[in-house]
DNA sequence: GTCAATTCGGAATTTATATTCCAAATTTAT
DNA sequence: ATAAATTTGGAATATAAATTCCGAATTGAC
């Protein structure tokens, strides 16, 4: 019986508030448990990744210990104190299957709750993973390839479709020439053997690549016109014919993509396009 | 023997080389070894917390199919590829919070960063303010209200389009039967004079309330259709014609609105009714 | 110094996880 | 169109890890 539940109340939920916990309240430990908890504050990377066992050896104590000192702080056991250090290296929040799951566990209190959360947390983890992810030249040279450009030429369909439109609105209001390649009356490659090497093309498409995307960005690229992609991998076939392409993993929630890393992308490639050329105005070369 | 050492060749000894072996080689994998690198790569931090079974389940492939992966880039066993992705966040210590504050201080040397930051920081601050706001029982009505309706009208315009869009495209993979009220010849008005109570409209406007959205919403209310609206302020004029309304506060970087807060609800609310019908098909009253 | 309470080590057990294997399905070659 | 080769899903198995338990050691009280 000594061994469960020592404090009763809640464990601390991330590792600031354990690390307060151990450092502040100096909650009087023994000595095998005070020895493994301050090899865990010094070496949190090493509980996220080893095992029991690996842990144990390294902090010269037992792997009974280590599921004591779990006890000790009122988790189940060792797995459960050891997510708390698995989250601390993710910067995102507890991943969503897991958290759907432990929601599921915990008597379907509120499924609706599960799901706001689930696609907030989505949003959330992909805008922290792009800005990581994003290399910053990348960036820049996005801009002056479609900030030199006449008229820039905007490739989406289906899921990504709001995203061009939204760019196309976000142009409207900057002042920056753009074509919508997103007909409903079927003249899209018409449209895009307009295109000279002169202009540009943004082409946004993620996994089930539809097809008609692909066309229009091949045309496009056969014609020499620059191409700008966001896709979300390397097997993208955009990839191969696009002048630069950016990466947006986005998370997904109940099979539904978030835009909302891209969303952010966009937005900063149309007002970076405008800067840009402001500043080619003013300073002309 | 067909799946042991299919290169025989050393595997990659850190992330960068099996990204690389992946991306330039064009190794060609059969469609679910594909799949299943695809999403590795893509979320990569998945895969260096998950359990087999956990990320088999996220990349929809067998855990059988990992073990393979691994073996087709000379890897002895899932376990083994795992410590690449490990390694990996490993070497990466400074945390998410530490570098941006680095960027900050290095700032003003690109302004392309600065922009690109921007934006990103307002996305992330809007999600996370809309998560602590919004009420969970708002949520469920508003699901309640728009799941139980016939046909669900979509009233948004300029800046809000772009939602809209996105939601006609959820709707439809969902089986949600909708109207879209953003036709471009004019005919808007007549389209919500079909509108009756079974029906139900969600209408998104944001400051410069754009007037047709409004008369539109009028009319709907007018008609005894109820109404969800997503708007900015408990002085926008929808609030008041409302049968529940959301506030979101995007915040803005250079003028602009994130919009990836309200994306995120969106998605959020079209699957909840989803899942709603699905629940009452299944226990009708 | 003796006894009771607590803490500890380590083996035994349970649980979770990775891996293998085979039949079915799919693709490729002829 | 047919056969051979490859790929795949999923159950069966093997492996590894976490947890429990109990006797031994240590600590603290009197």
């Amino acid at each position: 019986m000594a061994d469960l539940d020592e404090t009763g109340a809640v464990p601390p939920a991330d590792f600031e508030s354990l690390k307060a916990q151990v450092v502040g309240n100096h909650v009087k430990l023994p000595k095998r448990l005070k020895q493994a908890a301050a090899y865990a504050l010094e070496n949190p990377d090493e509980i996220a990744f080893g095992t029991a066992a690996s842990i144990a050896q390294a902090a010269s104590v037992q792997p009974s210990t280590l599921v004591r000192l779990a006890h000790q702080f009122g988790y189940e056991g060792f797995s459960h104190f050891q997510t708390i250090f698995k989250e601390r290296l993710r910067l995102r929040t507890p991943s969503y299957e897991e958290r759907l799951t432990q929601i599921e566990k915990s008597g379907d209190a509120a499924p609706e709750a599960a799901l706001l959360h689930g696609f907030f947390g989505a949003a959330r983890s992909s805008i922290v993973k792009m800005e990581e992810a994003i290399r910053e030249e990348d960036f820049k040279r996005a801009i002056e390839v479609l900030g030199a450009a006449d008229t820039i030429y905007l490739i989406a369909k289906r899921r990504s479709y709001s995203l061009t439109a939204h760019l196309a609105y976000a142009f409207s209001k900057l002042g920056i020439r753009h074509q919508m390649v997103a007909s409903t009356n079927g003249v899209d490659m018409e449209t895009v053997q307009f295109a000279r090497p002169s202009d540009a093309a943004l082409a946004i498409s993620f996994s089930p690549y539809a097809a008609e995307s692909l066309e229009h960005a091949r045309a496009l690229h056969a014609q020499g016109v620059p191409l700008v992609s966001i896709t979300d991998s390397a097997f993208s076939p955009l990839a191969s014919i696009s002048t630069l392409w950016f990466e947006v993993a986005e998370a997904d929630f109940a099979g539904f993509r978030s835009l909302s890393a891209s969303m952010a992308l966009t937005m900063a490639l149309s007002v970076g396009i405008a800067e840009y050329r402001r500043h080619q105005q003013n300073e002309p070369e």
